[in-house]
DNA sequence: CACTTTGGATTGTTGAACAATACGGATCAG
DNA sequence: CTGATCCGTATTGTTCAACAATCCAAAGTG
């Protein structure tokens, strides 16, 4: 792996760990300096990040982290329900990764007992992704990993992001009930319930958070 | 625009044309003399391409032109009935974007009557983008440009693509005519007749060009 | 107060240089 | 002849310094 794309992978972590906050700009010399890379090998990373839609480039103002509108937020679900339900609608329970849904719903449980709520939303989008996996579809996954980056962004600047994450850890466990038990198309009315109520409760915090 | 943006606008549309076959390398050198940029500039372009996956990169080996596989047409058909059977399914006739529909097929026809395969084919990408644009999501739309582009490569590498073109156009007019006279629900299973029998039509040709 | 100017800071781009790696061919043992 | 090893070359990965182009804010101007 090259020094760039490793750079790629340190930089999307820390930027989802809340270091970077959406909004800031990402000072090339500042940044090179700290990562002691090149500006060149950083501007490098930089154009992959953003074509992923982590970061927003302006020409000449230099790149920044995404600050989804709640028009990205809508877009964003609209692109959730379009792939997570689809292909849940089109798979079979004895798929193998279901096991994998199973696994984070039971870790997000297990974070939910111990009130780690960082720890919550990790398990959360892993057991969406483990939706996604359903599919078998590289290209489907990208998509999928790419708009759950961005939707990150949306919880960083959220007051509460537990109160968002929290409640919902019973309706997975009702989707991936409904799913092995009724079917897809159960399963996927459920999760196609399920976003459509997520969907709600980040618009109604982010017109909160940006009242305040 | 920046100098690298407009590379990657030029170097998409030249690959997309066919001077860069799938598979060829694109070497460093070459092309920063070839299109009179420095290095560096060039590859900020191969990352956001790659990243698009028009290209891919080998560490230490370059970037080529992507050749899709197999497996990767089916799955970029997977995407496509994902996005677009979906997205027509939750449209209604109404929208605007019908409008773009009408008029990229109504080129195709006339594409066919002169015998122009190149325009058919472009024609009929506008038509299917137009579907996407049903949803007006920008995500979507991205995600269906990159997909339709990697096809086009793969169109590339086929024998006679105009004989994967020309029979479809009646088969577009059918959804669109589906679509208006008998609703969403209609149109998309009409839509999705059409995109499994274009990647039938497509894996056949495939497995035809790699036998000879 | 609105408008222009100007200077500093940041980004965009270049060219050269060097390090790191991959590839192909030469060499050599068996 | 086959296979393995070694080496030289070409290409990519990365850095650095420099300059041009652009934006921004602060200063001045009417």
């Amino acid at each position: 792996m090259t020094h760039s794309d490793a750079l790629a992978d340190l930089l999307r972590q820390r930027i989802i760990d809340g270091e970077f906050m959406p909004g800031s700009r990402l000072s090339e010399s500042a940044l090179s300096n700290q990562f002691e890379v090149s500006r060149n090998t950083l501007r490098e990373t930089y154009r992959a990040l953003a074509e992923q839609g982590l970061l927003t480039h302006v020409p000449h103002r230099g790149v920044s982290v995404s600050a989804p509108s709640m028009a990205d937020v809508v877009d964003i679900y609209r692109c959730r329900r379009t792939v997570e339900c689809t292909t849940m609608r089109g798979s079979r329970p004895e798929h193998p990764a279901v096991q994998r849904m199973a696994d984070a719903l039971h870790l997000a449980e297990t974070h939910l007992a111990a009130e780690d709520w960082l720890g919550i939303g990790s398990a959360n989008m892993a057991f969406h992704e483990g939706i996604v996996a359903l599919s078998d579809s590289p290209r489907l996954m990208r998509m999928f990993r790419n708009v759950a980056a961005e939707l990150r962004l949306v919880f960083l600047t959220l007051d509460d992001p537990h109160a968002l994450h929290a409640p919902f850890v019973a309706s997975n466990r009702r989707v991936l009930t409904v799913f092995t038990a009724e079917g897809p198309e159960a399963g996927a009315l459920e999760l196609e319930r399920y976003l459509l109520n997520s969907e709600r409760s980040v618009l109604g915090a982010y017109t909160r958070a940006n009242r305040a």
